[in-house]
RNA sequence: GGGCGCUUAGCUCAGUUGGUCAGAGCGCCUGCCUUACAAGCAGGAGGUCCGCGGUUCGAGCCCGCGAGCGCCCACCA
């Protein structure tokens, strides 16, 4: 091929462009539930309704798509189970996120305005993200599956629901809840999250009634005494035990509250005596029922006072306090007051302090679930990947709280629950009622409340697949094979999938869930939009090339580590990709006209020739090792391991060594030799180039198309497979030997700064295996070393042209034009003297030990005393040496 | 308050069962535009493996203590 005919550079952009159109051409990638093949099935979190992708998402779903192209190729029947729940996943949050940010609550929008907005949201959202994924490499139709989602969904719930609730494993009732005054809906435990705020400590006198005397309470929230109904002490304090059943006049309103005792008080905080607010703190509710305290709400679903606060009705939570602590301070009630570091709970949403609040809310009782789903990671039916997550599992789900699951939203799965006007009676049902069965009313209102985002997410891995219906898909694909996600919804979703699919399918959704670490930027800070340091993927793609970009996270991708985002490796990579590219190039290049395709059982027969040459023998050896180490790699989800062998490989095997021992054949045109090399060049580029494929899709798919292949495959073909048959140690051997020449050679050379493109004569004392190796690979030395002639002799002469060089296959001498640098050459070699009388040290010092010669193994002992040998061998070369320039 | 994790070259990190494990990439230094590739080629310098003890013939690796950093969970005013 005319070099002209193929860029000199790689341009992903260019080779992206044209695998779009090729992906678009051929919808090759379509889950067959009726095919015999293995099942593979991956579930996916959708990004969410405003579409934005951030790093996470990308690093997910790279190694998501790494996996399942590997699998597919791999002859796997994959379904990669996309799309999203118009509910679920998060995006019930994403919308109240939204309005929180913008500063508007869904009321002022009204229900009609609301869900317009969420449709345009979501419209867009869904152009952004298919583009997004594409850019990506994805390799599933994200949005044909996107739009066939809802209706599984909404059937999947409403089935969940009923039999749970039927099962008892559902309630309702009124409890204390996590309650965000923004959102004005009811949260989940998890939902609520704590941050250590500096606060303070406001220690407040309770006058005792009928007496001069007064109580000391201690509190963090002094505009909640407006609704305290106790003072709690604990029974066995001798401070207050006389105080115990009297009652104190709550300062402001003048109520008459008893003092009670109860052990949940804790002596030593505070003053030892606790006001108890039953309607306003999840302690004091719990204590409150335990002591029938009347629950009085002076703050309501807003965030305002109620008309129970008295004087402080309609004020917000936080100008109540302001106005309770002035009141108090004037009255002279404040003690004391003290800085206090205390944990703040939010909401995950809008940041808003979560409010504790008394309402009738939808729960799941949990326990019952969690117990077989802590078994079953017990029982290791289930694995996480890296393994540690499995205690923070544990932690989690033996000490879980009763689910809130219902929500005062608009947007969501609504609670499938009726109400019957006439006779109050409750039903719940999977389809709409007409009637009240009981008195046959015709007016039932619907519970108004939805469902909690996540719940609808954690039936995921079936409802996708066609469940409650009895679908081919759930027969073939469920169990799910893997779930890949971050480990920040390990909690929210993961452990929900695992409890639900358990109960409902009987086996866990997946066998193994793989967990990817956070991405930080470069000053290892958590990347988030809302601190602004996040880096925006496409904007990296636009930049390296979305190969680049694979194989970067990828590679980064180590064992449950956290990724550093780093520019400075995307742009190594970016080389790497480039490499590919020339590799390609001049094998291209150098092709013959109509040059066939090299199949494997080609290969095979020419392995069989014993003219096949030591190093083709070698290439194909070193090929399948690595094949090999990548599949059992990817097995075990090391991505790094597998793509650094894959670099490694592709870039110092084949290129620096395999390509340049290459040239000189490729430059005869014609003989055997020729034959087979060109042969096995592409067949070698072939199997590299699809090993590679599921981490860099868009270049490998470009090249292989370009290279002469087999069949009319419609997309690179199929997973290379290791094949022992091609292994050979022997050519392994004896090519590491021929490096170590070169090299050795090489070093001396670049040591004295001899120009590399000036050739010189070399002369060299060898005897046996390197005699051998000399004579064998004589012009592949001369090329590789850039020599003019290699002569083979018994000793060296001696003038001051000469530099002597020693490698494990014999003594070398280098001969000059003109003088050395002597004194410079005496330098390196005492260094070099240095270093191996230090190891040769520490080897005797280890053999001279006996309880090393009694206790160690005897292989170990064997290659101490091989080393040692080898050790003195080169000392003696290298003082020689010395002792030679020093004499002159 | 509990739990988990990290500390190895200037930077970012590998190091799987204790014995050629002191490594990679980037950066740096030296010499080269050698006809696939300067997004390149060849060679090189760099480390008390956080500290202190212990187990062992032998310790980045196992154990204990300490220092620094990070994360998660938690209804104690």
């Amino acid at each position: 091929m005319n070099p002209d005919q193929i860029p000199k550079s790689y341009d992903a952009g260019a080779a992206e462009e044209r695998w779009y159109q090729f992906w678009e051409e051929k919808q090759f990638f379509v889950a067959r539930a009726e095919s015999t093949a293995p099942p593979f099935c991956i579930v996916m979190p959708p990004p969410n309704i405003t579409g934005s992708l951030h790093m996470g998402h990308a690093l997910t779903n790279t190694l998501q798509d790494i996996v399942v192209r590997w699998k597919r190729m791999q002859g796997f029947n994959t379904l990669w189970v996309p799309g999203t729940d118009h509910a679920g996943i998060g995006t019930q949050n994403v919308i109240e996120q939204q309005l929180a940010r913008e500063k508007i609550h869904r009321r002022d929008l009204g229900r009609e305005k609301f869900e317009q907005r969420v449709w345009e949201w979501k419209e867009k959202a869904e152009k952004t993200i298919h583009h997004q994924l594409r850019k990506l490499g994805y390799s599933c139709d994200w949005t044909r599956v996107a739009f066939t989602m809802e209706p599984r969904m909404s059937l999947a719930v409403r089935e969940v629901f009923v039999r749970l609730y039927e099962e008892g494993l559902i309630y309702r009732g009124e409890y204390m809840v996590n309650w965000c005054p923004r959102c004005t809906t009811a949260i989940s435990d998890l939902e609520a999250q704590h941050h250590a705020e500096q606060g303070q400590l406001y220690y407040l006198r309770y006058p005792l009634l009928d007496s001069d005397a007064s109580v000391s309470v201690a509190t963090t929230r002094p505009e909640t005494m407006l609704g305290d109904t106790a003072v709690a002490v604990h029974p066995d304090d001798e401070r207050y035990r006389d105080l115990i059943g009297r009652k104190v006049v709550l300062p402001l309103l003048h109520r008459e509250i008893p003092i009670i005792a109860d052990v949940f008080v804790q002596k030593e905080f505070g003053t030892g005596a606790v006001k108890v607010t039953p309607a306003h703190d999840p302690n004091d509710y719990q204590l409150g029922v335990r002591h029938h305290l009347p629950q009085i709400q002076v703050i309501d679903e807003t965030g305002r006072m109620t008309q129970h606060a008295g004087p402080y009705a309609g004020l917000s939570r936080e100008q109540a306090r302001r106005k309770v602590l002035e009141d108090l301070r004037q009255q002279g009630l404040i003690v004391n007051e003290e800085v206090h570091q205390l944990s703040v709970p939010r909401c995950q949403r809008c940041n808003t302090v979560v409010e504790s609040l008394v309402s009738t809310q939808w729960f799941v009782k949990i326990a019952p679930l969690a117990k077989p789903a802590i078994e079953a990671v017990e029982s290791a039916d289930l694995r996480f990947i890296p393994s540690n997550y499995e205690k923070v599992y544990f932690e989690w789900m033996r000490n879980i709280h009763d689910w809130c699951i219902s929500r005062q939203l608009w947007w969501g799965h609504r609670i499938p629950a009726w109400y019957c006007d006439a006779c109050g009676r409750m039903l719940v049902l999977r389809t709409d009622p007409e009637r009240c069965p009981q008195c046959g009313n015709l007016k039932l209102q619907q519970d108004p409340d939805v469902l909690d985002t996540w719940f609808s997410s954690g039936l995921w891995p079936f409802s996708t697949l066609g469940w409650p219906k009895k679908s081919r898909d759930l027969e073939v694909f469920y169990p799910n094979s893997v779930m890949m996600t971050g480990f920040d919804i390990i909690f929210f979703w993961v452990a929900r999938m695992i409890m639900m699919g358990i109960h409902f399918m009987h086996d866990v959704p997946f066998r193994t869930v793989f967990l990817n670490g956070l991405v930080r930027n470069q000053e290892k800070q958590k990347m988030s939009k809302s601190k602004g340091n996040a880096v925006d993927p496409l904007e990296i793609i636009e930049q390296y090339g979305t190969d680049a970009v694979r194989f970067t996270l990828a590679a980064m991708t180590g064992a449950g580590s956290d990724i550093v985002f780093s520019t400075d490796r995307m742009i190594g990579y970016r080389a790497f990709a480039n490499k590919i590219w020339n590799a390609a190039r001049f094998l291209l290049i150098n092709l013959p006209e109509n040059a066939a395709p090299a199949s494997r059982a080609e290969i095979q027969g020419l392995v069989a020739q014993r003219s096949f040459s030591t190093v083709n023998r070698w290439i194909l050896h070193r090929l399948n090792v690595i094949v090999s180490k990548v599949n059992e790699d990817l097995e075990k989800f090391r991505f790094d391991e597998s793509s650094n062998a894959l670099y490694h490989f592709f870039w110092h095997e084949l290129c620096d060594w395999y390509l340049e021992l290459s040239k000189p054949v490729l430059g005869s045109k014609s003989g055997e030799d020729y034959n087979q090399t060109v042969k096995t060049m592409i067949y070698s580029l072939d199997i590299s180039l699809r090993a590679l494929h599921p981490f860099m899709p868009f270049i490998t798919e470009d090249l292989w198309q370009r290279l002469p292949h087999q069949g009319q495959s419609v997309a690179i073909a199929a997973y290379p497979v290791a094949d022992s048959n091609l292994e050979n140690p022997e050519a392994d051997q004896e090519m590491n030997q021929l490096i170590d020449f070169v090299t050795a050679v090489r070093s001396v050379r670049s040591e004295n700064n001899l120009d590399p493109g000036r050739r010189f004569p070399l002369e060299v004392i060898a005897s046996g295996d390197g005699l051998d190796l000399l004579a064998r690979y004589k012009p592949a030395i001369v090329a590789l070393a850039k020599l003019t002639e290699i002569r083979v002799v018994d000793n060296f002469q001696e003038d001051g042209g000469r530099l002597r060089g020693f490698s494990s296959q014999g003594e070398f001498s280098l001969i000059l034009e003109t003088a050395i640098n002597a004194s410079a050459e005496m330098e390196r070699l005492k260094k070099e003297m240095a270093k191996l009388r230090k190891e040769a040290e520490r080897g005797a010092k280890k053999l001279a030990n006996h309880d090393f010669l009694r206790k160690a193994p005897q292989e170990v002992i064997d290659s101490a005393k091989i080393r040692q040998v080898e050790l003195a061998g080169k000392l003696e070369k290298v003082s020689a040496e010395l002792r030679r320039l020093e004499g002159r």
